[in-house]
DNA sequence: TGTGAGTCAATAGC
DNA sequence: GCTATTGACTCACA
């Protein structure tokens, strides 16, 4: 179909420079797993650069046209849960910020949507499940009284008060990177498991570091094909919609912001050394001279917040970045670089 | 041992 | 019944 041709031809990227290494030729469909002789762990390493953005944009409104929920389409072709695609769909990172574990769904996706054939098996796959499920209701009726109630002790999830989340987002704006005894401190304080605070902060760093990914692709700075595609999705903050001077979910995602913020995250560590930074740093929006310091240590001056807000995530955004410095030197006292 | 990446799975919300 | 959210987990790596 023509919408297969259109993704065939707009999820992969030309190769950056023409003197790269290149990895495929644009627009090349990628061979079929099985058909091939391929694993589709070698697939995804012979694979050329996708757009992650156009994928997922295609895959959902294919899921969408035809009727097709992300649990059956996430279990059949991804071997993924629904969260799990939920959560890829919503927020694809761009191809150059995954590893190769996480290619591995895109590229299922892309072989997906390369045959079209593959809508209707899934629609079969459907009318078939419900089938099933029809015949397993009538018959579930006579078992249930011979057999008796299953009791399965499952782990009862922890539900985070909104305070107690509050309180977590203050203490990572003072230190992103809690000590142990800060973690003993904040888990006995909210009367929280220390593994629920530290699960809470390994989670926290994560998604912001994801919503971010979002907003360079927002931006048009990432250097990411995505780039090229247009303006990701929704772009919904890390943990809700909360916007409180945390450095996540601060911006509204349609303004234009000619300066990078730079986070200071763990990604920045190799911004401007590959050559996805190459072509970031390169930037086709503007992004100016002002170096990696400048860009790690600024903010976007058309933000729409308080000095007090601003203040509240350069401390974050600092003592991150202070963080990382002090790793990086092997220090072990912290607290004399801390402002 | 701490961290990031990726994912699962319970559950909230529509 | 669906998708989105999010705490918890596994794994690889330094």
């Amino acid at each position: 179909s023509s919408a297969e041709e259109s993704v065939k031809r707009s999820s992969q990227v030309p190769p950056r420079e023409p003197s790269e290494p290149s990895e495929s030729q644009p627009g090349t469909p990628l061979p079929v797993p099985g058909h091939s002789g391929l694993s589709i762990q070698e697939m995804v390493a012979m694979s050329p650069e996708l757009d992650t953005y156009v994928i997922t944009k295609k895959v959902k409104e294919v899921l969408t046209d035809n009727n097709l929920g992300q649990r059956l389409f996430g279990e059949t072709i991804l071997g993924l849960t629904q969260g799990s695609v939920s959560d890829l769909l919503a927020r694809p990172k761009p191809w150059h910020k995954l590893s190769l574990k996480g290619r591995e769904p895109f590229v299922r996706m892309q072989l997906w949507l390369q045959e079209p054939r593959n809508v209707e098996k899934l629609m079969d796959m459907k009318r078939m499940e419900k089938k099933a499920y029809m015949k397993r209701r009538h018959s579930s009726v006579s078992e249930s009284q011979t057999q008796p109630p299953q009791q399965h002790l499952k782990k009862a999830r922890v539900v985070l008060a909104p305070e107690e989340k509050e309180a977590l987002k203050r203490a990572y704006q003072q230190k992103p990177y809690p000590s142990p005894k800060t973690i003993e401190e904040l888990a006995s304080q909210l009367n929280l498991k220390t593994s629920t605070v530290i699960n809470w902060f390994h989670n926290y760093r994560s998604r912001i570091r994801r919503e971010l990914f979002i907003e360079e692709i927002q931006r048009g700075e990432g250097g990411s094909p995505s780039t090229r595609a247009g303006k990701a999705s929704e772009g919904d903050s890390c943990d809700g919609t909360e916007s409180d001077g945390t450095v996540e979910g601060t911006r509204p995602s349609h303004e234009h912001h000619p300066a990078s913020e730079g986070e200071g995250g763990s990604d920045h560590r190799d911004e401007g050394t590959t050559s996805a930074t190459g072509s970031n740093a390169a930037g086709t929006s503007g992004h100016h001279k002002g170096g990696a310091l400048d860009s790690l240590f600024s903010f976007p001056e058309s933000t729409h917040i308080s000095s007090a807000s601003l203040r509240k995530k350069k401390a974050a955004n600092l003592n991150n970045i202070i963080h990382r410095l002090e790793k990086a030197a092997g220090k072990d006292e912290p607290h004399e670089w801390e402002f």
